[in-house]
RNA sequence: GGCGCAUUCGUCUAGUGGCCUAGGACGCCGCCCUUUCAAGGCGGAGAUCACGGGUUCGAAUCCCGUAUGCGCUACCA
């Protein structure tokens, strides 16, 4: 089994796009087949320089490998199409020399002109009006010898049908009147889409094709080109495409970003892929998390859809998550640092915080964070407080929900006071001697402690009390609460 | 306009004639747990299976129409 993704070199490829690719390469892995990648740049105008660079990283960061193809090479090279020119032209020579293709002269122009003059008249059939299918050959030759350019187009059949199987919908039949004789050799020697895919797909023992479904319109065209060269044809998927929440298929427009995006923004290959394979496939009426591994075991193109899906971030946030929590706590912190000491410009800790970070310390507080991110870039955005040095926040948040600032200013001072007391430094006898305080003011610990989170974290939102304490360390909680105390004091009207 | 594909909760989906008064998941709401936030547990709202006709004892499932959406209609891929 072998399958491949083809992409033009015309810009990121995008989550949408990374689907297809998912489901060919985990159908590869499943049949113990190879996945190749080819390039196809036979669009010098669109061809964008970096593009293949760029997307070779997003694979490597995805785990996403190619067992052949641009960097690794294989035997069936060359894997960029531009350097596949001779294959097309001989092929094209061969089209012409058994009559089922036919060189065209008409200029761009003309078939503006023709293009024009059809949609003018509303006439039903729009295409190329096939008026160099029959020129004499005197004025090919003629035209030929005038080195006159010239594209090379299929010579389709005027009636008939042509069916076009594809392995999740069975055949799709289409009329050949319907049908457009392609050009399949531009009159620069590039070829097009259309014939340069089937060759290679053909030259490189492509078993399987999967892509978008937006390329089913132009599938007869590729059967009537293996037809003429008398080759079997490949398992073809159209699968569908993966759409923005309007509904049409997913483009930078919806904010469709290319795949470096997500890794900049913390999520975690293992649950991109899953969340992607689980998009146009499933696995049974319960499954929605399987394992890379899992998941190349249970892949088939049976279970694929024919409907379109919306491409879902909160979801993806969901599963990330779920994966975030699974990673054992060496893993979670390996893949969290980098995302803590980037620049705060792209993420980071403010950048007041000394880099390298103390190791130990992130531990700790990841630790107490893992339940709570979404995200990696979340240990950042989550954790400053431990690690920066003065804190700023509304004093008012010192004030426990019921309370008023003079009853809170009371009980936090009480608080430090109980909190310097400590004979030991642990969650568990801190929370004891805390509740008390608690009963002994005849308070509810929530407001009580909610005033002693802000003082000593700066957040309403935070891991569990006591064990962010414990994390921060006895000098430095006892000193966020002496600022805190000067800081609602101030902010207190005297009783006087 | 022509051609093609698709159509089950807001979203991802299960379902291949009776197990469906349609199941799971995300999201949402409520309750529980609880010092906050999460996580977790429990429960709820949410789909006349696009619509209309058939076939059948029986249809989300088969057939035919209609509608809607999307895609293609380039010397782009």
């Amino acid at each position: 089994m072998r399958t491949r993704f083809a992409p033009s070199p015309t810009g990121q490829p995008h989550i949408g796009g990374l689907r297809t690719v998912v489901f060919s390469w985990l159908l590869a892995r499943h049949g113990n087949g190879q996945f190749l990648l080819r390039v196809e740049d036979t669009d010098q105008k669109r061809t964008v320089p970096g593009a293949v660079e760029n997307l070779l990283e997003g694979f490597r960061w995805m785990g996403i490998t190619p067992d052949e193809g641009p960097e690794v090479g294989g035997p069936v090279g060359p894997y960029f199409q531009s350097q596949r020119l001779d294959h097309y032209a001989y092929y094209a020579g061969e089209l012409l020399r058994t009559g089922h293709g036919y060189r065209c002269f008409c200029t761009k122009e003309r078939l503006d002109e023709v293009r024009a003059d059809q949609q003018a008249r509303h006439l039903p059939t729009t295409g190329y009006d096939r008026l160099c299918r029959t020129l004499p050959p005197e004025i090919i030759d003629a035209n030929l010898a005038g080195g006159m350019p010239f594209t090379v187009r299929l010579k389709v059949p005027l009636d008939g049908v042509t069916v076009a199987p594809d392995i999740l919908r069975g055949e799709v039949v289409f009329q050949n009147k319907t049908l457009e004789d392609a050009i399949l050799l531009k009159s620069d020697g590039y070829p097009t889409y259309h014939f340069a895919n089937v060759i290679d797909d053909h030259e490189m023992g492509i078993t399987h094709v999967l892509r978008g479904d937006d390329w089913l319109p132009s599938a007869p065209l590729h059967v009537l080109l293996y037809q003429a060269f008398g080759w079997d044809m490949p398992i073809i998927a159209q699968v569908p495409n993966v759409m923005g929440n309007d509904g049409k298929k997913l483009s930078k427009r919806h904010g469709a970003e290319p795949i470096l995006f997500y890794r900049d923004n913390g999520y975690l290959p293992e649950a991109i892929i899953n969340y992607l394979a689980f998009l146009g496939w499933s696995y049974d009426d319960k499954t929605d998390i399987l394992s890379v591994d899992e998941l190349i075991r249970a892949f088939s193109l049976e279970r694929v859809h024919t409907a379109g899906a919306i491409f879902d971030l909160e979801r993806l946030r969901w599963l990330n998550g779920v994966y975030i929590r699974a990673l054992p706590l060496d893993d979670l912190l390996a893949r969290a640092l980098p995302y803590m000491e980037r620049p705060a410009a792209e993420g980071g800790l403010p950048d007041t915080i000394a880099r390298p970070l103390d190791r130990d310390l992130v531990r700790r507080v990841l630790t107490l964070d893992q339940e709570r991110m979404k995200t990696l870039a979340d240990a950042a955005t989550l954790t400053p407080f431990f690690f920066e040095e003065t804190l700023a926040y509304p004093p008012e948040w010192l004030i426990g929900k019921g309370l008023d600032a003079a009853t809170a200013l009371a009980g936090l001072r009480r608080a430090y006071a109980v909190l310097a007391d400590a004979p030991a430094w642990e969650a568990a006898p801190l929370e004891e001697r805390m509740r008390a305080l608690a009963d002994e003011l005849g308070q509810k610990p929530g407001p009580l402690f909610m005033g002693v989170r802000v003082a000593v974290t700066g957040r309403k939102e935070t891991p569990p009390l006591f064990e962010t304490m414990l994390v921060l360390g006895r000098a430095r909680s006892l000193a966020r609460l002496e600022a805190a105390l000067a800081l609602l004091a101030a902010h207190t009207p005297s009783p006087a």
